[in-house]
DNA sequence: TGTACATCAGTGAACGCGCGTTCACTGATGTAC
DNA sequence: TGTACATCAGTGAACGCGCGTTCACTGATGTAC
């Protein structure tokens, strides 16, 4: 539960805004995206229900705003990941590692800032940065003959339909007990494509 | 719109069933699915709120009928891309063509098919077939060496991503402005994964 | 061919609910002087 | 150090809404005899 931080002095609550979206992730981990509602963000915050008004214009504000956080973790997660690494095809692979992961750490952050239909105002997208940086990664590990829009496209598929299929519950269980299972089963996919399936 | 088919008598829809899957489906399209309403679905059929209720037991029935729906056209799908092709890494390549084709054909049925939560009572899912075939389709095509189920994984996981990323408007205008431009993509990106990405 | 009756698919009123959002308000904070 | 005042973050009552679901009902259908 998102509970009121020690600067709240009983008045003010310190840390609203992040109270209402911890607990807003809480909610729809629970219950689904659709059973989102603000007044409970507000009862889990310990706050009246008009309170979140004071930080979101209305609801759809919040699911951007958690998409938008994510698409920051995400970025963060690739640039931490690859470095360090120098060959371009290594660096794909530990991006896509890195991506499935941050999909099984925070699964309600990639559901916001994908499957959701709350119209995104073109240009209100923050998703910028995390594509970009596995785009050009893509480009260089294709090489230069490769077309490069075809090569991102490929590069970001393969994590994304492994980490939505795990967040599915379409992967049996044991590829997805822990974090080092998933990390294990995401590299053994790369192999695959890298091995059989790619020749 | 839903209408009533000619065996309707004004008082007897004649096949409201079907009416308020197909009202359903394009309420969530227009809306999300967050939004579907039963009682807008029963208006869209030209019927009264309640009768809805004479077909399914309740609003999560509704989306479990469009999900097997979905898994049955899916299946089959599959089976006719593969048909008379040899080679296991071409049939391979053939479903997931096929499997991009349907999920941008028919995007409210993958959505129910794999984004909703409402609970899926074990036992009770019929995607089965459709997926069994990609699975076998996978390791013959990974060879005796590989391990079938990472294969699985993997060859799913493309073609999986793929859609996703398209139905959720992720990918260029341009390469997905109709049925030839998407086929053209998925090729593309199989191609890639086989050479470039792969090697 | 006609009639009685069981069955099925609709109707429409009613229930109770939680929600999003607005509004006038009040309590706390911090800054200018 | 003290006071006035603008600002900000909460409160709680109120609004109007559409929804899911239930229920007793009625109209149409088809079958047994």
């Amino acid at each position: 539960m998102a509970q009121k931080t020690q600067t709240g002095d009983g008045y003010h609550h310190g840390d609203l805004r992040a109270a209402v979206l911890s607990a807003a992730v809480e909610l729809i981990a629970e219950r689904g995206v659709g059973k989102l509602s603000l007044r409970e963000c507000a009862r889990r915050a310990g706050v009246s229900h008009a309170a979140p008004y004071r930080h979101f214009a209305n609801k759809d504000a919040v699911l951007h705003a958690i998409a938008q956080e994510g698409f920051g973790w995400l970025y963060e997660a690739g640039v931490q990941a690859m470095e360090g690494i120098d060959d371009a095809r290594d660096r794909l692979d530990a991006y896509g590692v890195a991506y499935v992961r941050f999909a099984i750490e925070h699964p309600v952050h990639v559901r916001a800032m994908f499957t959701l239909q709350f119209e995104h105002p073109d240009g209100d997208d923050e998703g910028g940065p995390a594509f970009e940086l596995l785009q050009r990664t893509a480009a260089e590990a294709a090489g230069e003959d490769a077309n490069p829009e075809h090569a991102a496209v490929a590069a970001w598929a393969l994590p994304h339909g492994l980490s939505m299929l795990i967040l599915d519950g379409r992967i049996p269980a044991e590829h997805v007990a822990d974090a080092e299972a998933v990390d294990a089963l995401a590299r053994a996919v790369y192999a695959m494509w890298r091995g059989a399936l790619g020749r």
